[in-house]
DNA sequence: TTGAAAGCGATACCAC
DNA sequence: GTGGTATCGCTTTCAA
């Protein structure tokens, strides 16, 4: 049914040998005998075994990729940026969503090991770094995504999220506020903590303050985000700028505001981080600071095939600069505040 | 340096044959001997290779999803659907963008051939059909989604476009909008224009009817939806209901709505459809008609394991029910119309 | 230039 | 219950 490298050989009258030399461009074979064999290939619609050549040592041009859902358009993006770059190099991907689950993550791992993967990107949250260690004893390359875990000699990169959290108070600054909060992710999350925190020391430098009931923790869900918005916006003495960790919690800002009545950007300006395509379908358009998605897949799989190519080992920490990108959720803090 | 069914054999002093039957849980062995084995197993961190499983005619357990785009909302949820569904089955899958271009379609169906793939969903447009039967040659199982090719004998999962615009189309005739308008995606995607034309019927069964003029062709792309929007909307005696092909075009409607100081649903009704998660964010979010995303993937993923099982092959056809979801973008239509 | 043959890491049939 | 061994499809010396 399926033909095979013996089909062709046998066809063309030659060892296989000769053919392998043919499909990889490889060794010295006469004009005439490479044509006539990529005739018979052509003919025979024959595709050679990736499985077999993989088990001859050659790579398997798989790469993996742990995300926590791919169904959130944060790592939906990041995955077609990984996936476009790894298909410029000749790899495909496979996608695994861990909803941040240890377990899950154990079991994609080693379902990836056993079919050989070439490399691992690792964009989700993972409890217990131990899990990642048969990986690095195997010494298959891993980079991990906006993730950090320095416990682990891993290729990291990363998106400076401190800048990015001063970026959003300096913009908040300029427009006047003074008086700001906070709606961030689970503070467990190290880039929220991060972010949380260089949005706090920039405020700190200008002279102002962050108080602590000021800083509101949500659950990943708009619902939640919601729930807390509408905490700090319904307080009697109300921010006027609120700072979100993701575009979804600016989402349930926005909601949040929308159902008290206050108007946005006059009343109350809300800014995200992210910029997902989320943060251009909200009315009004979503102020955030935008994470290079595209360059953090591109720089991912490079770090992974450059370590398969130069089997050069030492692991290298990339950082990204985060940029606001001005929509129309915030605006100059109003006279009435 | 990377444990092999070889060094298990060696370190239980057995042959690789009885290690391979703890492997696979087969045949009769000892229980004495299975504990050792398998705690030798533990021991060595020994991963059994997929790779030299396949070459001898086991599955590679991989499955193939092509969309035009993982980082659009509606392909990252079918994605998400069709993953869960491969992971309980004890599958991983490999995710590709086409851009809805057939040369990348092509490349990558051979690519997924070599790495001898156990079936193929494919969920992006193919304009030229003939490039798919190189699979079905290889009887390599394929199962479309939300797609049909009626020239070739392959499975099919789709929902019930027609009834999906009827529902629309009812939906604005019970507010009371009689003079409504289009906004469909290129004419020659054949969802749309099965849309239209159940929302067409639906419209003329209640003695309406959707003249040539108000019904807009738009790429996939927010602005350009927007503009043709704007097109429809400016019109001296403008349609008091719209019906958008998808969530997008429906965010790019209420967007032109905005712009020209239309409230929504006040003076303007807007419908969109998949509901995707950009449904619920905007402002007001959206009523549109859901397609079972969830059930879309899983059963596509179900005909291919079955017909891996049961290598029977007779295509089948399954058709999915839309549900009209509805959120604040639609209202009665008011006095003033 | 080309071919023979030794693996790669498992599976499965057939003896013992 | 266990073990020997052919086999899967390809890559890669090493000779010729």
């Amino acid at each position: 049914m399926k033909a095979t490298i013996y089909d062709i050989a046998r066809e063309a009258g030659v060892s296989i040998a000769t053919v392998s030399q043919v499909i990889n461009g490889k060794g010295k074979i006469s004009e005439k005998r490479r044509a006539e064999i990529m005739e018979i290939m052509e003919r025979l619609h024959y595709q050679p075994s990736a499985i077999a050549a993989a088990l001859t040592g050659k790579q398997t041009y798989t790469l993996g990729l742990l995300v926590p859902d791919i169904s959130n358009p944060y790592f939906a993006e990041l995955a077609r940026a990984v996936e476009d770059r790894s298909r410029q190099l000749g790899y495909s991907v496979v996608i695994c969503s861990t909803d941040n689950k240890d377990e899950r993550v154990e079991r994609y791992l080693n379902l990836l090991q056993q079919k050989r993967v070439d490399g691992m990107m690792i964009g989700t949250g993972i409890d217990n770094a131990e899990i990642l260690s048969p990986l690095l004893q195997q010494s298959i390359p891993v980079a991990l995504i906006a993730r950090h875990m320095p416990s682990l000699s891993v290729h990291t990169v990363a998106i400076d999220d401190r800048l990015g959290g001063a970026l959003a108070a300096q913009h908040l600054l300029e427009l006047g506020h003074t008086h700001v909060a906070v709606l961030s992710e689970s503070f467990k999350v190290s880039s929220s903590q991060e972010r949380v925190r260089g949005f706090r020391e920039a405020l700190e430098k200008a002279g102002y303050s962050l108080k602590a009931d000021q800083v509101k923790e949500s659950s990943a869900d708009l619902g939640s985000a919601k729930k807390e918005a509408l905490v700090l916006l319904t307080d009697k003495n109300r921010a006027t700028g609120i700072f979100c960790c993701n575009d979804m919690q600016a989402i349930g800002a926005l909601q949040a505001a929308k159902e008290l009545g206050l108007r946005v950007p006059e009343e109350v300006s809300i800014i995200g981080f992210d910029n997902t395509i989320l943060a251009s379908v909200t009315s009004p358009p979503l102020t955030t600071v935008a994470q290079p998605i595209e360059d953090l897949g591109r720089r991912a799989v490079d770090l992974l095939i450059d370590e398969l190519k130069n089997e050069e080992n030492s692991p290298q920490k990339i950082v990204l600069k985060p940029e606001l990108v001005i929509r129309d959720s915030t605006g100059k803090v109003s006279d009435q505040s």
